[in-house]
DNA sequence: GTTGACTCCGAAATCGCTTTCGGAGATGCT
DNA sequence: AGCATCTCCGAAAGCGATTTCGGAGTCAAC
């Protein structure tokens, strides 16, 4: 186990030169195929792989690709990276690239990442995920000559490659389904804006509504983080309003769920008495009493697309603009979306005179 | 933009031998200090990074480690690879390594990547997960010369480097602490058996049900695949027992979501009528209704060790067997751990006396 | 003034592979 | 036969660093 291995040995073992046992094994046509057979051969017996860093020296490629991982704020960003990155790591491995990956701490740390890349060249192209509505990263990694493919978009990701979901149609969808139940009071807890599609789906929520005819309520438009607290938060917030929504559309999955604790605290029945939707498509909502309707997105093949148009772009001289994909979210229904129940969830208006009549009726 | 980078640039811009240049980036110390400043204020003006296949071919290291995905069977396996490739991401970068990704489909195919890696060399070590009761890995590794750190033990882990939690001490504390709030028909709903960990969380049960003076009663251990049905199914099982368990110490905290579930479909409430304990210390835990009792383990600190651990091993000539290292979870007590009710769940040994009795009463 | 120890740097070999270039020999065509 | 065309392979120049080795200076000591 201790033979040194290299082209070297095979060349010798067939009195051929180092150079030709190479075209050989690259398959250049110039070589016999008689020639090449044998080289094989010897190179299958021998357990030959070329050294990697020895072929990416001398070929000036690197076939690896970087998978910028998302800064850590929330928590279950996780729930996507593992699905992700299988899909990407098998599609490269099927044509013998690397995946590479990079989880910067900071912005600067990112961008100190970026520069390495683009001196050292050592990853040939980026994969960039969580875009915010305005991502310099687009600029820097163009400037920089880094090729690249956005997992979502951004606002001056026009010229860029990317792939992402059709955030606006999933959310017009979600509103239409809720407004077609009969709900006509609809708000939205959306995410941060900073983030291209949390803007992306409140865009879509608010299409909805309009297309249903229904006004675009005072309060209705929750922010929040990306977390259950953040959730919860501004479920409770919505319910504090006089006239309470009777269905609401979540930025996604997690953020319903720290939803539906606020309407079950607040002693109503979420998906009766209040609607919800989330988005993701999260197993764990199936679980749930009662299970969260969602809209969910396909991840399995978005880890692999990204990888074949990172390559793509890497390799031929595609223009990134020829690599932009939609895909998108389907509603999967199950327990949370149902038509409004009249009256509920009581509208503080009508409490209120509700309340004054009981004043007037009794004493304290 | 364009100009050329490359020790050769700097060389000529100070008037010194490539060969100096090197060596003063490199911190050599026949180099004076002077010297060495010079070289350090052109590269970073110039923004020097070296190239990095060269470098690698050069000095025969390649400063990577990869991490071996664990195989996709069920669906949850992602919860944690965010962290904990983040955890060893960074620690990696802090160090100027890198971390590549191996996704195999198949046990053939894994192997089929450790071979190409044994030759090709262009990774110096390795992590692996989800480690088997008996895992083959652990020999073939030590055969190619891989040096590598896992992620949970095996059989024939003894002489290896490995990082796990006390698989055996959690499980013996959970059953314990059921045990103390008055259990005394404790049930396992475990894991497949062909993981290690199952096995050793198993183990932590019936001890701890031994330590209590508890009887390991007939059909009280479960196994099932680590899912939401299969915990569901496998708390199926339990229910329609003679003498179900008052108590179950459940393999993950996805299992112990879908047994509440069928506690639920049964009639009882779960943390009530049947108290349970999961594992793994999700978030998400916490939402449910009524809260997830569980243990929870570090799995941020986990990567970041791991990483260290392999890196030590790579450059040190440090033995893999004094690099093993053993976490605790911890017990995050939230709902579903509670004193046992009396006569809940209804025994089928007494339920079937009263139906006799109502048969005889009643026709029919 | 010779010797020895030290400091600091340059020359050159290497790492293992890719790729261009040119040439020897076989073949086809007129 | 003569000449152009193909086929197929070897020689050699990189790729961009690292690392060993030796040598030119400097300085102190005998």
């Amino acid at each position: 186990m201790e033979e040194p291995k290299g082209l070297k040995v095979i060349a010798e073992r067939l009195n051929l030169s180092e150079s030709t046992v190479s075209r050989a094994l690259n398959n250049y046509r110039d070589i016999s195929a008689r020639t090449k057979k044998r080289v094989r051969d010897v190179a299958d017996e021998l357990g030959y792989a070329p050294n990697t860093h020895a072929r990416r020296l001398a070929s000036g490629k690197s076939d690896t690709i970087g998978y910028v991982m998302p800064m850590q704020d929330g928590q279950l960003t996780e729930t996507f990276l593992g699905e992700l990155m299988a899909g990407m790591a098998k599609t490269l491995a099927g044509r013998d690239w690397d995946l590479m990956v990079l989880a910067p701490h900071t912005p600067e740390d990112e961008l100190a990442m970026f520069r390495r890349i683009a001196n050292a060249r050592h990853v040939s192209g980026l994969i960039i995920s969580r875009t915010y509505s305005n991502d310099p990263r687009f600029r820097i990694l163009k400037e920089l000559d880094i090729p690249f493919v956005a997992h979502g978009r951004s606002s001056n990701s026009a010229d860029a490659a990317w792939l992402d979901v059709d955030n606006d149609a999933a959310f017009f969808e979600m509103t239409s389904y809720l407004a077609s139940l009969g709900h006509r009071r609809i708000a939205h807890i959306g995410g941060p804006p900073v983030y291209n599609f949390a803007r992306q789906r409140a865009e879509g929520w608010k299409k909805g509504l309009q297309t249903a005819g229904l006004e675009l309520t005072a309060g209705y438009h929750e922010a929040t983080e990306l977390s259950f607290e953040g959730g919860e938060a501004a479920m409770a917030r919505l319910l504090r309003l006089d006239e309470p929504p009777t269905a609401v559309c979540c930025v996604s999955d997690v953020v319903a769920i720290g939803a539906m604790r606020a309407i079950r605290d607040a002693g109503y029945l979420p998906g009766r008495d209040i609607s919800l939707i989330g988005y993701d498509g999260l197993e764990i909502g199936a679980l749930l009493d009662p299970p969260l309707t969602t809209m969910s997105q396909p991840l399995q093949s978005a880890g692999s697309k990204l990888a074949e148009m990172l390559i793509t772009i890497v390799e031929g001289n595609i223009m990134p603009a020829d690599n932009q994909e939609l895909f998108r979210a389907s509603l999967v229904r199950r327990g949370t979306a149902n038509p409004p129940v009249e009256g509920v969830p009581v509208s503080r208006a009508r409490n209120r005179q509700f309340t004054n009549l009981n004043f007037g009726g009794n004493e304290s």
